[in-house]
DNA sequence: CGAGGTCTTGAAGACGATCAACAAACGTGG
DNA sequence: CCACGTTTGTTGATCGTCTTCAAGACCTCG
């Protein structure tokens, strides 16, 4: 894969330092492509993979499914991110992850990963940082569903995709695509797909956004981020040595 | 500190095998202890704190404060939980750690991590580990305050809680100490105070536990697991090479 | 013994779920 | 290119759950 096109390289020298030969590796982990259609199981809960997925393009989510047959999806991923990296260590998924859309995916294999955790501390460590980004974003949804207002939540989530979106260069101005249905945003949110709808009307009510024709636009980011009390550093996107 | 008092040693050999090497690393690494009262704050939202946290005994929760004054605590910790081994990679922190009870802590500079990850590939990997089952436990949380009823959280934190703590050998049989107010319950479970009391009778009625004096006893471990749907997968408890 | 924290109970009301129906958009094959 | 079926979005009405407010009981510790 070429370098500048690899999403793996844009997210990790948005947040430190890469050098030459950590380029070179990176950009040679892909052992190959696959390619999903929206509703896809792409890892399967349960499953003990000996390859992690790396979206090159598309939406995924973290998906649990409940005794009766309620879903909550736990993480949203994008272009860039690697979605079962923790595999690595647990084994053993706890939870299916889907493509929300058509999804082009990289597979790492693992001997790949461990290779690296035995000749690049820093390279280990820059994955590390990249599960540990996932925690943090965990906890912030884990506040959401527990103390914020359905609004409150839906505003909150826009911020932070906007955010991980520009930080791999897939937003125009203060716009981005967005073909996700009011069905996964209802099991990302933890309430019914009624409810979102009417959400999202109050929302748009506000006039801080449009979402017209899968493209959100962000007419007022300030008082977007006020409404959601939204405080971007658990996303870590400044550039530091780590 | 003697290793077999050493509840980080407990976690970590309880999933992987540890070298002769590796354990004295490990009991090395905590330069001093301090110890915090129940409520107080043991790492500060928004500090980039040059030591990480080892919890040597007691309870403590990561915090995060909202705007109208609620409180959602994302996560619960035990003895031998590392509490912000993240502010290794992440530098400033998007939340508080504080003491749910009175707590003994061992400080671990970022020194002598960075150390660790220089000098030990495999004890990397376990650090790395101990974040990534930590991100296992908030999804779990995420599932629960999105899908499940107030009374199947209840009953799947206790499991949670039951068998982390079964882990680090600080269960009885079937029971534990677990000197938590309901507030605390409230603010972990995103309800209010009064749902929790209610909520607690309704598991109490169920006659699956019973929690007197600070103490939780599981009278019926397979039923209250079959309530809570709970799959103890994602704590990642088997012992493995990683 | 008194004070503050914790637990418990009741009553009212808000919020979101559910059920049901219809509209609009999309995609596929005839 | 249109017809039709499926998916997605929208709206209204009813019901149940959980919040909020308020007050009292209990307990622990100085």
């Amino acid at each position: 894969m070429p370098e500048d096109s690899n999403p793996l390289i844009r997210a990790l020298s948005r947040r430190d330092q890469l050098s030459a030969e950590e380029r070179g590796i990176l950009s040679e982990i892909v052992s190959r492509e696959r390619t999903f259609a929206a509703g896809e199981e792409i890892v399967r809960e349960g499953s003990t993979p000996t390859e992690s997925c790396l979206i090159l393009e598309g939406f995924a989510a973290r998906s649990n499914l409940l005794g009766d047959g309620k879903r909550q999806l736990s993480a949203l991923h994008v272009a860039g991110d690697f979605i079962d990296l923790h595999s690595l260590l647990l084994r053993t998924m706890d939870h299916s992850v889907v493509a929300l859309t058509q999804c082009r995916i990289g597979l790492v294999p693992h001997r790949s990963l461990m290779q690296v955790t035995l000749a690049s501390p820093h390279l280990t460590r820059l994955l590390w940082m990249i599960t540990v980004i996932d925690a943090a974003a965990h906890r912030a949804w884990v506040v959401g569903l527990g103390r914020r207002s359905p609004l409150q939540r839906l505003a909150h989530l826009l911020c932070e995709v906007f955010l991980r979106l520009q930080a791999v260069g897939l937003t125009q101005d203060r716009a981005f695509h967005f073909p996700i249905t009011q069905q996964q945003i209802a099991d990302m949110m933890g309430v019914s797909l009624v409810h979102v709808n009417r959400t999202l009307q109050e929302l748009r009510g506000t006039g801080f956004i449009s979402w017209r024709e899968q493209t959100v636009t962000i007419s007022n980011w300030e008082r977007l981020q006020e409404l959601a009390e939204f405080d971007p550093t658990y996303l870590s996107l400044e550039k530091q040595p780590r």
